[in-house]
DNA sequence: TATTGTTATACTCTATAACTATA
DNA sequence: TATAGTTATAGAGTATAACAATA
């Protein structure tokens, strides 16, 4: 019964420690922690909708779209018309986000070190495989719940 | 460079995944998440000061403060004169907060079993294990950025 | 002097519901 | 009818700094 009640506060702690040291970190150049995990997923795909980047970043439209707003008026994201669907928008770095998000990913360096040396060798693709895994199951459970049985396209990534 | 960069990312998508399952088993009870962090922290152990408290939850007095005049209207905790020392205050579960986190235990047993059953046999106390390393490590190192090199007692459970 | 807690304050993230404009 | 995004709105958590009372 130990281990078992013990995932949710391990994964809590794990968690709040990170958040903590990346907003420390990237406090000096006026960046939340997750203003940079926005940033960092623009970065590795950009020019994606609005519900597509809530989507990746785990959150959600209307929050994106507050951070959105905020990330235009600093200059670091622009949104474009979707070039076939009128609806949408397309957004995406502008150049001085790039750059931004270089200093950024570059502060963000040793917080990834220490997480990394703290694990022995071998141990942290397992621990990323572990951590996907309770993921996906918590998303498959919710969608279980929250709707009626249907099918559900259900990646995690491209 | 692959999963050491993945690290954070799979970090915040399985506890971004585990509060909101936690919010959405807990809010037919108007319930938090990170209310619930707080009654069962209480549960475990009686009688904290607000400081002990707020370290234990990993978290900060000034909002622990807040949580619990909320929690206090809410009749769940009851705060009295520390017995020694009458600058403090200790917390400690109400008749009602005890019975209400009965409740919030079961409803979020579920929970508990997704993200268990999500994993083989023995690879629980192994996550705990390399969850825990990680947090030890990050805390550490904020500590040593932020402050003088000193004497710390860091302990991380009683 | 250092510490516990309170207060005031502000900001970010979160999220729902109603709305528009397209598909 | 369903979807993308906006708007209004609300609340919850986070955190800093100044303050009182006590150690």
């Amino acid at each position: 019964m130990g281990s078992k009640s013990d995932i949710p506060i391990a994964l809590r702690a794990a968690y709040l420690a990170l958040h903590r040291c990346s907003d420390a970190a990237f406090a000096a150049q006026g960046i939340t922690a997750d203003q940079f995990v926005l940033l960092a997923t623009l970065a590795r795909g950009d020019a994606l909708t609005q519900r597509e980047l809530a989507r990746r970043m785990s959150s959600d439209p209307s929050t994106v779209r507050a951070m959105l707003v905020l990330l235009e008026r600093l200059g670091l994201v622009k949104r474009e018309g979707h070039p076939t669907d009128a609806r949408a928008r397309t957004v995406a770095l502008t150049a001085a986000g790039k750059r931004k998000f270089r200093k950024l990913w570059a502060a963000g360096e040793p917080i990834r070190s220490q997480m990394f040396d703290a694990l022995n060798p071998g141990e942290a693709p397992l621990l990323v495989q572990l951590l996907n895994r309770i993921a996906t199951a918590l998303n498959e459970a919710s969608i279980s719940v929250g709707q009626p049985p249907s099918f559900n396209s259900h990646e995690v990534e491209p």
